[in-house]
DNA sequence: GCATAGTCGAGTGATCCGGTTAAGTATCTT
DNA sequence: AAGATACTTAACCGGATCACTCGACTATGC
């Protein structure tokens, strides 16, 4: 069970945004130099996260991306949900073969609806803001020694 | 992010045992009988319990497997790392193109580290005897309706 | 020693992931 | 209007994984 580099790219490319709001449209060409993305992928990506409403995009020279509402607004569990869909997902569309005794297979159902319920509660509580505040507080400490 | 059908079935296999603990050994095609689970899948299923310590084999006519431990002493997260491997992983192993800023990478590594925590100490909460008791409190109650 | 029953590994078609390529479309500057 | 810029879309690709399947092997009890 693992997390697809898309949902760090993607993430990765909302914070960059999250810390440029207010300077215009950024390029994905900048993205992709800051991070280190590959610009093409990263540009599937930015597809992705307009087609959820959590960018808005530019067309034309001075064009760009830039984040549909403020960081505040903006959290790591719409991030996941736009680029991976759907979290901690059982094949449901399985055939299902009618086991003689089906209470097991709700049993361990319910236990999986309860980790995504957890995991769900867990990344809607954290936003871009929150992310770029921590990072702004771990450069200002490092202020210190220059 | 999904959850394999793995996982499932071997939680159902190991509940299956579960159940009937001091029944002497059970066999592979019972299981299959009961909880609808392909024969052959299943063998594969088992060899990974087996391998990790879960379950202990008996070759042979009127062999089968049974738990290793007590069922209060295995727990979901046990199950799931056997047949899952590492929960929530990120491809560390990539060839990671040194970002001009690789601070966002590290906050989004923390927050899945975070998410991974959150998930394992839920896993590791759960054992099979809790989810036997769950499922003899449900027919038990149902018996008022016979 | 032979049938029974579990073990193991290789193989398979389908699907997905990460990434690439190439064409298309909208917009700004001149 | 021309052309450069920059985002959009679809198609494609090799490799990996998934859910199984198959066939051979091996240990055990009668």
């Amino acid at each position: 069970m693992r997390i697809s580099s898309k949902g760090e790219y993607g993430l990765r490319a909302l914070l960059d945004l999250a810390q440029r709001v207010g300077e215009g449209p950024i390029q994905s060409h900048d993205i992709h130099l800051r991070q280190g993305i590959d610009e093409n992928y990263l540009n599937q990506i930015l597809i992705l996260l307009r087609r959820a409403g959590l960018i808005e995009s530019i067309r034309g020279p001075q064009g760009g991306h830039r984040l549909a509402r403020p960081p505040s607004q903006i959290t790591v569990l719409d991030a996941l949900r736009a680029l991976e869909g759907p979290l901690l997902t059982f094949d449901s569309g399985r055939d299902a073969p009618t086991p003689t005794d089906p209470m097991d297979r709700d049993l361990v159902r319910e236990v999986w609806d309860g980790a995504r319920e957890m995991l769900e509660r867990y990344l809607a509580s954290i936003t871009l803001e929150d992310l770029c505040q921590r990072k702004a507080q771990r450069s200002g400490a490092m202020m210190y020694y220059i």
